[in-house]
DNA sequence: CTGATATGGTCAGTCTTGCTGACCAGTTCG
DNA sequence: CGAACTGGTCAGCAAGACTGACCATATCAG
Protein backbone atom coordinates (compact mmCIF):
# COMPACT_ATOMS: atom_id res chain seq x y z
CA UNK A 1 0.00 0.00 0.00
CA UNK A 2 0.66 3.56 -0.90
CA UNK A 3 2.90 5.04 1.90
CA UNK A 4 2.44 9.09 1.77
CA UNK A 5 5.06 11.09 -0.64
CA UNK A 6 7.92 12.46 1.49
CA UNK A 7 7.06 16.14 -0.26
CA UNK A 8 3.64 15.55 1.56
CA UNK A 9 5.51 14.84 5.02
CA UNK A 10 7.68 17.40 4.72
CA UNK A 11 4.64 20.06 3.98
CA UNK A 12 2.85 18.89 7.29
CA UNK A 13 5.99 19.10 9.01
CA UNK A 14 6.66 22.93 8.17
CA UNK A 15 3.11 23.83 8.14
CA UNK A 16 3.15 22.44 12.05
CA UNK A 17 6.26 24.75 12.06
CA UNK A 18 4.49 27.65 10.82
CA UNK A 19 1.48 27.65 12.43
CA UNK A 20 3.40 26.55 15.84
CA UNK A 21 5.48 30.30 15.59
CA UNK A 22 2.22 32.11 14.50
CA UNK A 23 0.66 31.12 17.82
CA UNK A 24 3.38 32.01 19.81
CA UNK A 25 3.80 35.26 18.34
CA UNK A 26 0.41 36.03 18.37
CA UNK A 27 -0.22 34.64 22.11
CA UNK A 28 2.62 37.00 23.28
CA UNK A 29 0.77 39.72 21.84
CA UNK A 30 1.51 40.29 18.51
CA UNK A 31 -1.35 39.85 16.86
CA UNK A 32 -1.65 42.32 14.08
CA UNK A 33 0.63 40.03 12.03
CA UNK A 34 -0.11 37.67 9.11
CA UNK A 35 1.41 34.96 7.69
CA UNK A 36 2.61 36.62 4.68
CA UNK A 37 3.91 39.24 7.26
CA UNK A 38 5.97 37.02 9.13
CA UNK A 39 7.26 35.04 6.37
CA UNK A 40 8.41 38.51 4.96
CA UNK A 41 10.02 39.73 8.63
CA UNK A 42 11.63 36.44 8.78
CA UNK A 43 14.40 37.56 6.08
CA UNK A 44 14.88 40.86 7.30
CA UNK A 45 18.17 41.90 9.40
CA UNK A 46 20.03 45.37 11.15
CA UNK A 47 21.94 45.15 7.27
CA UNK A 48 18.89 46.20 5.49
CA UNK A 49 17.86 45.02 2.22
CA UNK A 50 16.32 46.50 -0.41
CA UNK A 51 12.95 45.61 -1.57
CA UNK A 52 13.34 44.00 -5.10
CA UNK A 53 16.09 41.69 -3.03
CA UNK A 54 13.39 40.57 -0.29
CA UNK A 55 11.39 40.01 -3.34
CA UNK A 56 13.73 37.28 -4.98
CA UNK A 57 14.61 35.71 -1.95
CA UNK A 58 10.85 34.94 -1.38
CA UNK A 59 10.27 34.27 -4.57
CA UNK A 60 7.38 37.09 -4.73
CA UNK A 61 6.94 40.32 -7.13
CA UNK A 62 8.54 43.07 -5.75
CA UNK A 63 5.34 44.80 -5.85
CA UNK A 64 3.88 41.94 -3.50
CA UNK A 65 6.61 42.76 -1.80
CA UNK A 66 6.70 46.31 -1.44
CA UNK A 67 2.36 45.75 0.12
CA UNK A 68 3.67 43.55 2.72
CA UNK A 69 6.82 45.85 4.14
CA UNK A 70 3.91 48.73 3.70
CA UNK A 71 1.84 46.73 6.56
CA UNK A 72 4.71 45.91 8.51
CA UNK A 73 6.09 49.37 8.31
CA UNK A 74 2.42 50.90 9.35
CA UNK A 75 2.49 48.04 12.27
CA UNK A 76 5.89 49.26 13.75
CA UNK A 77 7.95 46.03 12.88
CA UNK A 78 10.48 47.73 10.18
CA UNK A 79 11.58 51.01 9.26
CA UNK A 80 12.68 51.96 5.68
CA UNK A 81 15.93 54.00 5.50
CA UNK A 82 17.32 55.77 1.70
CA UNK A 83 19.89 53.43 0.60
CA UNK A 84 23.11 55.83 0.50
CA UNK A 85 24.08 54.23 -2.22
CA UNK A 86 21.96 54.56 -4.84
CA UNK A 87 19.12 57.04 -4.83
CA UNK A 88 16.35 55.57 -6.39
CA UNK A 89 16.38 52.35 -3.69
CA UNK A 90 15.19 52.48 -0.29
CA UNK A 91 16.48 49.89 2.77
CA UNK A 92 14.04 47.87 4.63
CA UNK A 93 15.81 47.68 8.11
CA UNK A 94 14.29 46.01 11.59
CA UNK A 95 12.60 48.06 14.06
CA UNK A 96 12.58 46.86 17.47
CA UNK A 97 9.47 45.76 17.63
CA UNK A 98 10.43 43.27 14.29
CA UNK A 99 13.42 42.44 16.74
CA UNK A 100 10.90 41.37 19.64
CA UNK A 101 9.02 39.11 17.39
CA UNK A 102 12.50 37.38 15.45
CA UNK A 103 13.15 36.59 19.05
CA UNK A 104 10.36 34.99 20.23
CA UNK A 105 10.12 33.28 16.63
CA UNK A 106 13.83 31.72 17.45
CA UNK A 107 13.23 30.78 20.88
CA UNK A 108 9.72 29.22 19.70
CA UNK A 109 11.65 27.18 16.52
CA UNK A 110 14.34 25.97 19.37
CA UNK A 111 11.74 24.79 21.58
CA UNK A 112 10.23 22.71 18.58
CA UNK A 113 13.69 21.21 17.75
CA UNK A 114 13.80 20.48 21.40
CA UNK A 115 10.79 18.68 21.28
CA UNK A 116 11.68 16.75 17.85
CA UNK A 117 14.88 15.55 18.91
CA UNK A 118 13.31 14.25 22.03
CA UNK A 119 10.85 12.58 19.96
CA UNK A 120 12.98 10.86 17.50
CA UNK A 121 16.46 11.10 19.27
CA UNK A 122 19.30 12.57 18.48
CA UNK A 123 20.70 9.78 15.96
CA UNK A 124 17.56 9.94 14.02
CA UNK A 125 16.82 13.66 14.47
CA UNK A 126 20.71 14.55 13.27
CA UNK A 127 19.92 12.00 9.89
CA UNK A 128 17.32 14.41 9.50
CA UNK A 129 18.92 17.18 9.33
CA UNK A 130 21.75 15.96 7.65
CA UNK A 131 19.29 14.67 4.44
CA UNK A 132 17.16 18.03 4.53
CA UNK A 133 20.14 20.03 3.96
CA UNK A 134 21.57 17.71 1.24
CA UNK A 135 18.41 17.57 -0.36
CA UNK A 136 18.51 21.19 -0.80
CA UNK A 137 20.87 21.50 -3.25
CA UNK A 138 18.44 19.68 -5.49
CA UNK A 139 15.18 20.76 -4.53
CA UNK A 140 16.41 24.98 -4.19
CA UNK A 141 17.84 25.67 -7.75
CA UNK A 142 17.58 29.72 -5.96
CA UNK A 143 19.48 29.86 -3.05
CA UNK B 1 26.60 29.85 12.12
CA UNK B 2 23.11 29.81 12.40
CA UNK B 3 22.15 26.11 10.15
CA UNK B 4 18.26 26.53 8.81
CA UNK B 5 15.37 25.37 10.74
CA UNK B 6 14.26 21.87 9.66
CA UNK B 7 11.23 23.63 9.10
CA UNK B 8 12.47 26.12 6.52
CA UNK B 9 13.87 23.36 4.92
CA UNK B 10 10.93 20.78 4.74
CA UNK B 11 9.37 24.16 3.64
CA UNK B 12 11.62 24.31 0.48
CA UNK B 13 11.40 20.69 -0.29
CA UNK B 14 7.70 20.20 -0.14
CA UNK B 15 7.47 23.59 -2.34
CA UNK B 16 9.86 21.85 -4.87
CA UNK B 17 7.86 18.95 -5.24
CA UNK B 18 4.40 21.15 -4.93
CA UNK B 19 6.01 22.69 -7.91
CA UNK B 20 7.46 19.53 -9.97
CA UNK B 21 3.94 18.29 -10.02
CA UNK B 22 1.97 21.30 -11.22
CA UNK B 23 4.46 21.90 -13.94
CA UNK B 24 3.94 18.55 -14.70
CA UNK B 25 0.19 18.75 -15.29
CA UNK B 26 0.48 21.98 -16.57
CA UNK B 27 2.73 20.90 -19.54
CA UNK B 28 0.68 17.99 -20.19
CA UNK B 29 -1.97 20.14 -20.86
CA UNK B 30 -4.30 20.24 -17.90
CA UNK B 31 -3.32 24.18 -17.45
CA UNK B 32 -6.96 24.75 -16.17
CA UNK B 33 -6.06 23.73 -12.78
CA UNK B 34 -4.85 25.75 -9.65
CA UNK B 35 -2.39 24.98 -6.69
CA UNK B 36 -5.58 25.18 -4.37
CA UNK B 37 -7.95 22.72 -6.48
CA UNK B 38 -4.62 20.17 -7.11
CA UNK B 39 -4.38 20.24 -3.04
CA UNK B 40 -8.02 19.59 -2.50
CA UNK B 41 -8.51 17.23 -5.81
CA UNK B 42 -5.26 15.52 -4.61
CA UNK B 43 -7.65 13.71 -1.88
CA UNK B 44 -9.59 12.51 -3.53
CA UNK B 45 -10.88 8.99 -4.74
CA UNK B 46 -13.41 6.45 -6.07
CA UNK B 47 -15.17 6.16 -2.61
CA UNK B 48 -16.48 9.69 -2.80
CA UNK B 49 -16.05 12.40 0.02
CA UNK B 50 -18.10 14.95 2.04
CA UNK B 51 -17.48 18.66 1.29
CA UNK B 52 -17.05 18.72 5.69
CA UNK B 53 -14.96 15.80 5.77
CA UNK B 54 -12.58 17.13 3.05
CA UNK B 55 -12.17 20.33 4.39
CA UNK B 56 -11.72 18.52 7.91
CA UNK B 57 -8.47 17.04 5.79
CA UNK B 58 -7.26 19.90 4.15
CA UNK B 59 -7.65 22.10 7.13
CA UNK B 60 -9.54 24.67 5.40
CA UNK B 61 -13.20 26.01 6.07
CA UNK B 62 -16.41 23.89 4.42
CA UNK B 63 -17.63 27.07 2.49
CA UNK B 64 -13.51 27.11 1.09
CA UNK B 65 -13.57 23.76 0.59
CA UNK B 66 -17.16 23.80 -1.60
CA UNK B 67 -16.06 26.77 -3.67
CA UNK B 68 -12.96 24.85 -4.85
CA UNK B 69 -15.24 21.73 -5.45
CA UNK B 70 -17.43 23.56 -7.15
CA UNK B 71 -14.65 24.51 -9.63
CA UNK B 72 -13.39 21.37 -10.60
CA UNK B 73 -16.69 20.01 -11.09
CA UNK B 74 -17.34 22.57 -13.40
CA UNK B 75 -13.81 22.25 -15.40
CA UNK B 76 -15.22 18.48 -15.19
CA UNK B 77 -12.23 16.96 -13.26
CA UNK B 78 -15.27 15.62 -10.27
CA UNK B 79 -18.72 14.95 -10.17
CA UNK B 80 -21.13 15.43 -6.78
CA UNK B 81 -23.29 12.10 -6.23
CA UNK B 82 -26.07 12.62 -3.58
CA UNK B 83 -25.20 10.19 -0.85
CA UNK B 84 -27.42 7.30 -0.65
CA UNK B 85 -27.11 7.42 3.27
CA UNK B 86 -27.70 10.99 4.03
CA UNK B 87 -30.10 12.97 2.40
CA UNK B 88 -28.68 16.15 3.04
CA UNK B 89 -25.09 15.16 2.12
CA UNK B 90 -23.53 15.14 -1.44
CA UNK B 91 -20.45 12.71 -1.99
CA UNK B 92 -17.53 14.18 -4.53
CA UNK B 93 -16.23 11.64 -6.50
CA UNK B 94 -13.19 11.70 -9.12
CA UNK B 95 -14.07 11.78 -12.19
CA UNK B 96 -12.39 9.99 -15.22
CA UNK B 97 -10.22 13.70 -16.30
CA UNK B 98 -9.25 13.91 -12.55
CA UNK B 99 -8.17 10.36 -12.55
CA UNK B 100 -5.94 10.91 -15.90
CA UNK B 101 -4.28 14.35 -13.46
CA UNK B 102 -3.75 11.93 -10.56
CA UNK B 103 -1.70 9.39 -12.70
CA UNK B 104 0.38 11.74 -13.60
CA UNK B 105 1.03 13.50 -10.25
CA UNK B 106 1.83 9.96 -8.93
CA UNK B 107 4.21 9.34 -12.12
CA UNK B 108 6.26 12.15 -11.28
CA UNK B 109 5.95 11.98 -7.46
CA UNK B 110 7.81 8.48 -7.89
CA UNK B 111 10.48 10.88 -10.72
CA UNK B 112 11.31 13.15 -8.00
CA UNK B 113 11.50 10.41 -5.30
CA UNK B 114 13.83 8.80 -7.76
CA UNK B 115 16.29 11.52 -7.78
CA UNK B 116 15.97 12.01 -4.59
CA UNK B 117 17.56 8.23 -4.14
CA UNK B 118 20.03 9.01 -6.45
CA UNK B 119 21.11 12.38 -4.61
CA UNK B 120 21.05 10.75 -0.93
CA UNK B 121 21.73 7.56 -1.45
CA UNK B 122 18.96 4.79 -0.40
CA UNK B 123 20.52 4.99 3.07
CA UNK B 124 20.26 8.75 3.79
CA UNK B 125 16.52 8.45 2.09
CA UNK B 126 14.91 5.58 4.13
CA UNK B 127 16.70 7.14 6.81
CA UNK B 128 14.76 10.68 5.74
CA UNK B 129 11.33 9.10 5.01
CA UNK B 130 11.35 7.17 8.18
CA UNK B 131 12.36 10.33 10.33
CA UNK B 132 9.75 12.50 8.45
CA UNK B 133 6.86 9.55 9.33
CA UNK B 134 8.02 9.41 12.89
CA UNK B 135 8.06 13.35 13.22
CA UNK B 136 4.32 13.36 11.44
CA UNK B 137 2.99 11.95 15.22
CA UNK B 138 4.41 14.98 16.65
CA UNK B 139 3.52 17.29 14.04
CA UNK B 140 0.18 16.22 12.44
CA UNK B 141 -2.19 16.20 15.48
CA UNK B 142 -5.00 15.41 13.09
CA UNK B 143 -4.76 12.45 11.47
C1' DC C 1 -43.02 10.78 18.91
C1' DT C 2 -41.78 15.19 19.17
C1' DG C 3 -39.07 19.18 20.16
C1' DA C 4 -34.22 20.54 20.76
C1' DT C 5 -29.90 20.14 19.01
C1' DA C 6 -26.38 18.65 15.77
C1' DT C 7 -24.76 18.18 11.03
C1' DG C 8 -24.07 18.92 5.82
C1' DG C 9 -24.04 22.47 2.93
C1' DT C 10 -24.86 27.07 0.73
C1' DC C 11 -25.11 32.26 0.36
C1' DA C 12 -23.20 36.72 1.10
C1' DG C 13 -19.57 39.62 2.20
C1' DT C 14 -14.75 40.64 3.45
C1' DC C 15 -9.67 40.38 3.71
C1' DT C 16 -5.12 38.97 2.43
C1' DT C 17 -1.94 38.06 -0.83
C1' DG C 18 -0.69 37.04 -4.93
C1' DC C 19 -0.45 38.68 -10.13
C1' DT C 20 0.22 41.87 -14.62
C1' DG C 21 0.91 46.17 -16.86
C1' DA C 22 2.08 50.92 -16.96
C1' DC C 23 4.85 54.19 -15.33
C1' DC C 24 8.41 57.39 -12.95
C1' DA C 25 12.91 58.57 -11.19
C1' DG C 26 17.44 57.74 -10.82
C1' DT C 27 21.87 55.05 -12.79
C1' DT C 28 24.98 53.31 -15.89
C1' DC C 29 27.16 52.64 -20.09
C1' DG C 30 28.21 53.18 -25.11
C1' DC D 1 24.65 63.02 -23.90
C1' DG D 2 21.12 59.76 -24.88
C1' DA D 3 19.61 54.87 -24.53
C1' DA D 4 18.81 51.28 -21.83
C1' DC D 5 18.61 49.31 -17.29
C1' DT D 6 17.05 49.16 -12.43
C1' DG D 7 14.44 50.27 -7.94
C1' DG D 8 10.13 51.18 -6.78
C1' DT D 9 5.17 52.69 -6.93
C1' DC D 10 0.33 53.01 -8.73
C1' DA D 11 -3.78 50.83 -10.45
C1' DG D 12 -6.59 47.05 -11.26
C1' DC D 13 -7.71 42.16 -10.86
C1' DA D 14 -8.23 37.16 -9.27
C1' DA D 15 -7.66 33.28 -6.13
C1' DG D 16 -8.32 31.56 -1.93
C1' DA D 17 -9.03 31.90 2.60
C1' DC D 18 -12.19 33.62 6.49
C1' DT D 19 -16.73 34.77 9.40
C1' DG D 20 -21.58 34.94 10.04
C1' DA D 21 -26.22 33.83 8.82
C1' DC D 22 -29.09 30.56 7.21
C1' DC D 23 -31.72 26.24 5.48
C1' DA D 24 -32.80 21.33 5.30
C1' DT D 25 -32.25 16.97 7.11
C1' DA D 26 -30.86 13.75 11.04
C1' DT D 27 -30.50 12.29 15.52
C1' DC D 28 -31.30 12.03 20.28
C1' DA D 29 -33.46 12.88 24.97
C1' DG D 30 -37.39 12.80 27.47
Amino acid sequence: MDRPHPGLLMFIGARYVEQRVADAVAAAGYDDITPAMGRAAARLGEDGIRVTELAEQARITKQSASALVELLEKAGYVERVPDPRDARARLVVIAERGREVQRLARREERAIEREWTRHLGEERMSALRDALEALREVADPYR
